[in-house]
DNA sequence: GATGAATGAGTGTTCATTCAT
DNA sequence: TATGAATGAACACTCATTCAT
C-alpha cells in the first residue's frame, strides 16, 4: 500500500476493502455453515479473519446482516456455475443434456457442502433471510427454463414423457443431490456408509441420473 | 392416573414425573427443531413447560443432555411407527408393498416436520449426538431388512430389477421424502410453491412413489 | 432392627441415629476441611454418607449448623487427647514434661491435618462459629494450667526462666506445630520440601522442642 | 496521567487499563482473602470495583484466573518489600541483622493480613494455583541466600551455632510470624487475647525475635 | 476510515433448602 | 421418623454490540 503510487488512495482502499470483505465472507460462510446462525460466534469469525471484530461490524453492520451477505454470496456462486454449465449443453440429445444437468447439480452439492449447510440453516430459520437475497428470481426462472427446454426437446425427440412439470423435475433432482450431503452424518451413523467418500459419491452420482431418467423416459 | 385409585403413592409420583418429563421433551423438541441446539433457550423451554427451569436440569442435567433425550425420543417414535406399518404389509404384491412403504415414509416426514428439522440440526452438528441414541442399530437393520424382503419378493415376482441395493433404495426414498419438508422454506421462496400445502403434498406423494417404482421396475 | 427384641425400639433407633450422625460428621469434617465452608457441597457430603441429603438436614438443620457440629467434634477430640496426655506427665522433670507436651502437640497437628484445616477455615470466617462450640473455655483453662504447672516446676527446679507467660508459651508451641501442616502446600511449592514426609516431620518435631526449650531455659 | 501530555493516546489507554486492572485486583484480593476462592462472589467484587462484572471477565477471563492474578500480585508485593529490606542490612552485626530480618517478616505479616489469608486459602486448595505464580523461585532462593549469609556471618563472628539450616530457620521465623495473624480469631476466642491489638503485637514481635535468637545463639 | 477497550442483557448452570407423602 | 422430588435464588460466564479516539 505504501509502495504503490499509481493507484489512488481511494482505489487502493476499495480494492483492499473488497479483499477484506471477501475474506470475511469466506470465513463467515464456513462458520455459519458449520454452526448455524445462532451457533456461530462473531468473535470467532473475526479472529479467523485477517481483520478485526470491529471491521466486521463496520462492513456488515451486525451478525444477521453478515449472515445475509454470506447467503447472498453463496447463491451468487451457484448461479454463476449454473450459467457456465448451461452454455455447454446445446448440442447434446435430451437424455444426455438432462444427465449432464443432473451430474452438474450433483457435483455442485457434493463439492460445496457449505452451501448445502447454509440452505439447511436457512430452512431452520423458516427462510426468513433468503427473501432478501437479490437475483434469486432470475436464477430460478433460468433453472426452470433450462429444464423446460430439455423436457421439450426430449418430448420432441420422443424420448421423454410429456407430463413432467419442470419444477417437479427440479425438486426431484435437487432432493436426490441434496440428501447425501445434508444428511451425511446421520446417514453414516445409521447405515455405516460415508457419503463423503469418493467411491460412494461416484456410484450415487450414476444412480441419481438413472433414477431421474427412468422416471422421465417414456 | 384418573382411572386408578389402586396405585400406590410412589406410582403416582413416578407417573407425575413421567408426565413432567414428557411435557418437557415435547416442548423442547419443538424448540430445538425450531431453533437448533444453539438457538434454543433453556429459559424459554422452561417457561413454555408446566414446570420450571430448575426442573429441566433436575430431569435432564443440561441442555445437551436434554437435546439428546429429545433426539432419542424422536427416533423412538419413528421406529414404533415403522414397526406398526410393517405389520400390515404382508399380503400385498411387491410393487404395492413398496408403494405402501414409500407412502408411509412420505407421510411420516410430511406430518413430523420437527423430526426432519431435528435430523437437520443433528447433521449441522456433524452427528455428534446421534451416536448416543440407543436402539438405532436395530431400527436400521429392521428398515433395511424390510426393504430387502420387498425387493426379494419383487424379483421373485418378476416385477423388480435384481440389482438394487436396499440401502440405496432406502436413501433414494428418504431423500425424496425428506426434501419437501427440510427445504420447504427456501423452496417456497425460490419457486413459489408451498410444499406444506395439502394439495402439493398429495401430488408429490404420488410422484415420489412413481419415481422410485419407475426406477426399480424391470 | 426387625430381628432384635431385646433392645427397645427407641434404643435401637437412637444408637442407629448416633451411628448415622457420626458417619455424617466424619464425612462432613473431611469435606469442610478440604474445601472450606463455602466450597463444600451438601450434595457431595450426603452422597458420600451412608444416608441421604434429607437426613443431613433432618439431623443438623443446615449447612452452617453441620459445620458447627463438625467444629465442635473436632475440638472435643483434641481435648480428650490432651487430657489423656496430661495424665501421664506427672513424674517427669520440667524440661522433659515440656518436651513431652510439645511433642504431643506436634504429633496431634501432624496426624490431624483436617483439624488444622478446619481451624484455618474458621479463621477465614473470622471465628464466627467457634464461639458456639461448648466446652472450649474449660479446655483452654486446662491447657494453660498445665503449662503453668510445668513452668512453675521448671522455675522451682532452677531450669526455666521465671518470666514466661503460659499463654505466650502455648502460642509459640502451637505456632511452630501448626505451620508445617497448615502451610504444607505452599511451603512445598516454595522450598521443595514436603513437610508431610515422615523424615521431615521427625526432624522438625525435634527442632520445635529444641526451639522452645532454648527459649525457656535459663 | 495528570502529569504528562506527551503520552500518546495508546499510553493513556493502557494506563487507564492498568488502573482498572489494579483496582480490580485490590478489591478481589480483599474478597478472596476474606471469603476464599469458593466464598468470594464475582458479582460482589465487580460491584465494589469502579468497573463492571463484564470488565472483570474482559481483563482476567474468569474467577480462577482472577484469583491467580491476585495471588501473583500478593507475592510480587512481599518480594519487593523483602528486597528493599535486604538492602539496608549490610552494616549490622549478625544478631542485629537477624533481628531486623525477623522484625521485618513479623511486621509484613502483621500489616498484611490479606496476604496471610490468601496463603491460607491457597493451602486449603492444596496449593494448586501457586505453582503458576511466576518469579517465585527467585524470591525463595533470595530469601534463603539472605538467611544463609546472616548465618555465615554469625558463625564467623562466633555468635551463632553452625548447624542451622537456612530453610529450617526461615520456616521457624515464618511460623512464628504467621500464626498471630492466621489464627487471630480462634486465638481470641480461645484465650481472650486479640493479637491484632498494637500492644499485643509489640510484645509478640519482641518475643519472636527472642525465641529465634535464643535458638540460634551458641 | 479504522480500532482496542468496554459493556448491558442475557445464558446455562448450581446451590442450599423445602415440600408432599 | 424418613425420604425422593422439587425449587427459588443466586452464580459464573458469554454474547453481540457500541464507544472513545
Amino acid at each position: 500500500m505504501l509502495l504503490t503510487r499509481v493507484k489512488t488512495s481511494s482505489d487502493v482502499r476499495s480494492s483492499d476493502a473488497d479483499e477484506t470483505r471477501n475474506n470475511i465472507l469466506e470465513i463467515a460462510a464456513r462458520e455459519f455453515a458449520d454452526k448455524g446462525l445462532a451457533g456461530a460466534r462473531i468473535d470467532e469469525i473475526a479472529e479467523k479473519t485477517r481483520s478485526s471484530k470491529r471491521i466486521v461490524y463496520y462492513y456488515f453492520g451486525g451478525k444477521e446482516e453478515l449472515y445475509r451477505a454470506v447467503l447472498e454470496r453463496a447463491y451468487a456462486q451457484i448461479r454463476s456455475r449454473e450459467e457456465d454449465a448451461a452454455a455447454s449443453q446445446g448440442v447434446l440429445s435430451a437424455p444426455d443434456a438432462l444427465r449432464a444437468q443432473i451430474e452438474q447439480t450433483f457435483d455442485y452439492h457434493a463439492s460445496n457442502p457449505d452451501f448445502v449447510r447454509l440452505v439447511m440453516n436457512e430452512n431452520i430459520h423458516h427462510g426468513e433471510h433468503i427473501g432478501h437475497v437479490p437475483g434469486l428470481k432470475e436464477r430460478n426462472r433460468s433453472i426452470i427454463a433450462q429444464l423446460q427446454a430439455i423436457i421439450d426437446k426430449g418430448v420432441a425427440e420422443g424420448a421423454f414423457r410429456s407430463d413432467i412439470d419442470p419444477v417437479d423435475l427440479h425438486m426431484s433432482i435437487t432432493a436426490l443431490c441434496f440428501y447425501n450431503v445434508s444428511n451425511r452424518y446421520t446417514f453414516k451413523v445409521n447405515f455405516g456408509v460415508d457419503m463423503g467418500a469418493a467411491k460412494a459419491l461416484k456410484k450415487r452420482r450414476e444412480q441419481v441420473a438413472e433414477i431421474i431418467l427412468a422416471w422421465i423416459k417414456r
